[in-house]
RNA sequence: CGGGGCGUGGCUCAGCCUGGUAGAGCGCCGCGUUCGGGACGCGGAGGUCGGUGGUUCAAGUCCACUCGCCCCGACCA
């Protein structure tokens, strides 16, 4: 039965989305802002979750955190000639101040590789200087023509890792760590988001970047949304801005550079995985409320010793369960079953009269919601109860959205079938097409190449369009 | 930016065609009864009708402009 507010994923996917934002409390629309959104505090304390399982791997990883101004002066975003090209239609300026027109007007940042590389020019003069690895946490404006809570909006929260290297071996390594190391396993691991991990092609690579990698992921739409990048920029950057240094030998050399990232859209792509007709449902190991715990009664006596019983138990969940107790005395425990389904706590534990008498509790877990969740259980051992379920839910969520990918995910052979796949999910195919090829089929079918995924086949095929013999396969999709 | 739809109490909407001084349900506040899957009764508060300008004796209603939101498309994390 879905909530009432809710319009069912199968009527209006795109509604579907909306309303699980607005129901869920995470976000409302700044209306006075175009295309920007508040992140109520439900969204955000989501965005906080993501936010510490990434800056733990991009710490572990070496690197550490800076920041850099918002405000670009406009000459040094047009340093880079293919990164201006890719940013110009997006870029909002700063042209007076008080009034007065400024002599240079500045821009607001879409991402901050020009800044950073005015910097790291003036901090870079030796090998020994590098590898410089920094990341920050920052908010960046892109003026995007249609925007969406969440998934595309104008003023975005995000991270950008800047580096720097003394060779191109080093630059391609720091790439490829992050796409794995940080970004690969903490979508799936935390998020349980499965990726599908590759390079993009020419034309879909980051503006002024050698080669972009990204982790794609199918949302519940079959639509692709590009979870995060990581960008191999070459000697493009450091060129422009004269990034060098010398190396053992006294000679100075061009450096080589990095840079990647992961935005406020990440938590569009939680929504669209994982939640259903009934409302948001979050991975316990990103939930901020991983237990939500009702108690019930019906006079001051019952009332005295369930919420003793909840004291009990709860006292051992402190430092090893995210929990709450709703102590809400207006509101009737079916209403709180269902605000908090439809809020996507992984966990509702239902403690009443008879559970004092039974020595029980009511376990109802939210990836299985309504009364087919629940089951009743002892209070002895509950605590090692509910951690153990916390984890089978966090697998259990990852290994339904995987199964899901690969009943969506098609081997297309010619264009029927590409355009078939495309309708329903990703299609695999070999390809040996050409850029405008590529945009063809993007004009024709709405699909580009999400991917060249790096698992590729052992023996080549016929190309989806040109029939010319490739070892070469790609994924298609419609994308977010 | 092009095509389509929509802005009226917190929310969902009616009223607009055919101008006459604003309504419903839900929510909210108070009191009481309730409480194991969205409780009920009684009383109450709350709206310069997105904004600006115009037509008119009179505008939520008609006209123009503008801002914002939603859907489709092109651009993108």
């Amino acid at each position: 039965m879905p909530k009432a507010g809710i319009t069912p994923r199968a009527q209006d996917y795109s509604q579907w989305y909306l309303d699980i934002v607005r129901e869920a409390d995470l976000a409302d629309y700044a209306e006075i802002v175009r295309g920007s959104i508040v992140f109520k505090p439900t969204g955000y304390a989501i965005w906080e979750a993501i936010q510490s399982g990434l800056d733990l791997r991009i710490k572990a990883t070496g690197h550490v955190n800076a920041y850099f101004p918002l405000l670009i002066p406009k000459s040094l975003l047009l340093k880079e000639a293919e990164h201006v090209e890719g940013f110009a239609p997006e870029v909002a300026e700063v042209t007076r101040v008080s009034g007065v027109e400024l002599a240079e007007p500045y821009v607001i940042r879409p991402t901050s590789e020009t800044i950073i590389g005015y910097f790291y020019a003036k901090w870079i003069r030796s090998w020994r200087d590098l590898p410089l690895l920094i990341n920050q946490w920052a908010n960046v404006v892109r003026w995007e023509m249609r925007t969406r809570p969440f998934l595309r909006t104008t003023e975005f929260l995000w991270q950008e890792g800047h580096t720097v290297h003394a060779t191109e071996e080093d630059a391609e390594r720091e790439t490829l760590l992050i796409l794995h190391d940080v970004y690969g396993d903490f979508l799936e691991n935390e998020m349980a988001i499965p990726v599908i991990k590759g390079l993009k092609t020419e034309k879909e690579k980051f503006a002024g970047a050698l080669r972009t990698y990204a982790l794609e992921a199918m949302m519940q739409d079959g639509r692709a949304l590009q979870a995060g990048t990581s960008h191999n920029l070459g000697q493009n950057f450091a060129k422009a801005f004269d990034i060098t240094f010398s190396d053992q030998n006294n000679t100075i050399q061009v450096a080589w550079t990095t840079s990647w990232g992961v935005s406020t859209r990440l938590i569009g792509a939680l929504i669209m995985v994982h939640s259903d007709d009934e409302g948001l449902v979050l991975p316990p190991r990103i939930a901020p409320t991983q237990v939500v715990v009702v108690p019930i009664y019906k006079n001051e006596a019952e009332k005295v010793s369930v919420m003793a019983t909840v004291a009990r138990l709860t006292a051992e969940w402190k430092g090893r369960i995210r929990f709450k107790v709703d102590g809400r005395d207006n509101l009737s425990p079916g209403f709180k079953f269902n605000e908090w389904e439809l809020k996507g706590i992984p966990i509702r534990v239902e403690i009443g009269p008879k559970d004092v008498a039974k020595e029980t509790v009511a376990v109802a877990r939210r990836d299985r919601p309504g009364r087919e969740g629940k089951s009743f259980i002892p209070q002895a051992g509950l605590t090692e109860h509910l951690i153990e379920l916390l984890a089978d839910i966090q697998q259990s969520l990852f290994t339904k959205a995987l199964k899901f990918r690969e009943e969506h995910t098609f081997f297309a052979t010619n264009l029927a079938e590409l355009q078939a796949a495309v309708e329903q999910g990703f299609a695999r195919c070999y390809w040996a097409g050409s850029k405008e090829d590529e945009q063809r089929i993007q004009t024709d079918f709405k699909a580009t190449i999400r991917a060249i995924p790096f698992d590729q086949p052992p023996t080549p095929g016929p190309c989806v369009l040109t029939g010319q013999e490739t070892t070469q396969q790609v994924i298609f999709a419609r994308a977010y």
